[in-house]
DNA sequence: GATTAGCAGTTGTCTGACAACCTACATTGT
DNA sequence: ACAATGTAGGTTGTCAGACAACTGCTAATC
């Protein structure tokens, strides 16, 4: 049996150098430090913030690893341009106001367009049948209502243009689609979510997937383009007009 | 006087973390590891690579760091699911193959023409002169000739399309761009690129430009879209159809 | 038989030391 | 005076060992 919430989840104090990374990061982001500034050294820090010198050496190196600074031995560490950055990635900052979550959607529909119609160029006759098997079981689960099959059908869409991306033969369109995804269904397992999830039972919701898949179908890549589009547009639209959107 | 190239560039060893790093990288890629698999202690990696201890951790932290692992204390470290991954980043070894700079460049087709169209949508009348500022410089620097001007223009388009991007207001467009813009630069700075930037001097590259910012100064999104996609399309398949393309 | 206590193994953190390296200044030779 | 050289101090990179916090399992205990 599934346990019952009973408790809330208890905060497991997250790791130093986390927290110290994080710490150095924010300071970067508000401008305290600038490009071309230079990092306390490791012993200055270590000091401030009372943790061993290993513990802000795991933090440095973080931030070395995505291009945020840069470090030369014997000399110190330093902020680099932001234009150096080798990594992208979502900040969990960014789900706290739910005005960012719309930005980030508009970066998936760009993407997700783009994957569809690469999509209906490339696609194999093989992965065409798992995408309509699991669009039929997309349409299967949403018969059910949003009562019942709320899980099933978030998840059969999931799929489903995870499939699609896959389909691109880009890795990177996938890599990407998958994080952002990733981080979507992290941090937004709330009750507002479930909402926004249930609203998206309708006539017209469906009728825009199937024209998706109709058009990679058809190995027509603007038609896809275009479809997948409308799709997440209206998807975000619908999440932004909502009564509970802050 | 600038220093002749007289030595070729001496390879510095790189660091530890990262070469630990990579190679556990890699054995998750080749699918020695596979999702859920535990990864050997820090004590046996730290004796198989006959590195301290401390090199594992800060290694085992980075892939933490992008979800490529998780790690419990008391436990161990295992390999994650590849959909949880919270961070999306650019390998340099794709630059080994030409054929996947193509792949990037699709990404990027795609995340230009969304911020492109957003730009059209937002940008306010201040972004739009300093636009058309830059365009006019690239047009200058295009009328040298590829001789004269080549870093000039380079650097010119790259910049006209980071304020393309920016007035997007959308500030993940912006990290993805940069950040592939990033990898190219570092990466590509081989003969081989300059000559295809050079042959990027042609009126119909210079049409193209032109034709997004107009888009933008008439807010049109569609337009912008489109002729973005165009632009960078065409790039794309210019550099494909090239003779030393591997 | 169920509960508890302990044990071995693992990750997280701390401490101290040394190596490799850079910068700036002093030294020296011309 | 000036250039080359050496030296000292500071910083990052690596190493070694220790202990704390935690987990899963096993054996002892009631």
């Amino acid at each position: 049996m599934p346990k019952p919430t009973l408790f809330g989840a208890i905060e497991r104090p997250r790791s130093l150098p986390d927290e110290v990374a994080q710490s150095v990061m924010s300071a970067i982001a508000t401008g305290a430090l600038k490009p071309g500034d230079k990092l306390p050294s490791e012993a200055e820090l270590s000091a401030n913030f009372n943790v061993a010198r290993t513990v802000v050496r795991e933090a440095i190196s973080l931030l070395k690893f995505d291009g945020v600074v840069d470090s030369r031995r014997g000399v110190g560490a330093f902020v680099a341009n932001r234009e150096e950055r080798t990594s992208f990635r979502i900040s969990p900052a960014c789900f706290e106001k739910r005005r960012e979550i719309i930005k980030l959607l508009q970066l998936r529909t760009s993407v997700q367009s783009g994957a569809a119609a690469l999509a209906a160029e490339l696609r194999s006759d093989t992965q065409m049948e798992v995408i309509e098997a699991v669009l039929q079981e997309l349409l299967v689960a949403n018969a059910k209502g949003p009562e019942d099959a709320l899980e099933e059908r978030v998840e059969a869409e999931l799929r489903l243009y995870r499939l699609i991306t896959a389909a691109s033969e880009n890795e990177y369109f996938c890599d990407v689609v998958n994080m952002i995804e990733a981080n979507i269904q992290n941090y937004l397992r709330s009750a507002f979510m479930k909402n926004a999830a249930a609203s998206e039972f309708e006539p017209g919701a469906i009728m825009e997937h199937k024209a998706v898949v109709a058009a990679i179908k058809n190995k027509a890549p603007e038609a896809a383009r275009a479809a997948t589009r409308t799709r997440f547009t209206n998807a975000s639209n619908s999440l932004a007009a909502r009564q509970d959107f802050a």
